[in-house]
DNA sequence: GTATAATAAAGGTCAAAGAAAGTCAAAGTC
DNA sequence: GACTTTGACTTTCTTTGACCTTTATTATAC
């Protein structure tokens, strides 16, 4: 068995117990005897927000990689809607995905200006195609946290 | 848990207490064993202006450190903010403001999230400096729909 | 007694050292 | 060929300590 897949199942052994993994990088890498970055790799890999994760980190003394598991029963809904966005979405797409959420009751009010805010076209500022990858991107992260 | 972190904790329960916490620096730096000037290392990190907090303090002879929250509401503060921040925003800065806000109460948690989620590096996936600058438009703009 | 000088008692600054995590590309494996 | 492993190098944040500045208190001079 790949060293990835024994730090992905140990990762994944913590989130079943707890609501949060919180490693640190260098001890995990000395536990399992591998480099540190394969951890990074490992995340990179089997923890992105299209897989239902949600990661943060800190460095410097006392640093430390924060895992969360988005909380799935509540919403697979989203988990749905999250999978099946690809690659680019545009602004109007985004729209209709919001009010219908909203429709569903999914999200509040201020969750949906969020949404939209964070995904207008005024603010991502590149050309078409590199903005409407960004806004997918922007836009399925997002809606993790919701989910 | 880092020294810096303790010592955070400790002066914002003692906000929570009380309107203002009036500390000794050197009293306080050898409660946690640390060295004085660690104490000023927290109060710039973790309790500037910009973070809510107002700070005085008196040297010499019964010399202390006073911090206060600054008393504004969350329209202002959040206003205040959006105002000041610059072009440009690192991931860092933005996860700051966001526990601010949290600690502030002007924002709940899943819109700390959402805020977060539509700011990572992870999800910017452009040249610092452009992302930095990205990252700005859509703080402001995400914040200004919670004003 | 008041004015001044010396000393003590704070807090402030800054840069170096240390402790993590992040990146990226080369090498290895299947 | 795609995925994984590895490691050198980078970036970020924290801790520490030597030295500085300001203020209060005490001692001394007159």
């Amino acid at each position: 068995m790949r060293i990835s897949d024994i730090i992905e199942d140990f990762i994944k052994e913590m989130l079943n117990e707890e609501e949060q993994a919180i490693i640190q990088r260098n001890d995990l890498a000395e536990q399992f005897n591998c480099v540190p970055s394969q951890i990074n790799y490992v995340i990179a890999t089997r923890f992105t927000p299209i897989q239902g994760y949600y990661v943060e980190s800190q460095r410097g003394g006392g640093g430390y990689i924060k895992i969360k598991k988005a909380n799935l029963t509540k919403s697979e809904y989203l988990m749905h809607i999250i999978t099946n966005i690809g690659d680019r979405i545009s602004a109007k797409e985004v729209e209709i995905f919001v009010r219908n959420f909203l429709e569903h009751s999914v999200i509040n009010e201020k969750e949906a200006n969020l949404l939209k805010s964070a995904t207008s076209d005024k603010v991502l500022s590149l050309p078409t195609q590199a903005r409407d990858t960004l806004r997918a991107m922007i836009f399925k992260n997002m809606l993790i946290t919701l989910v």
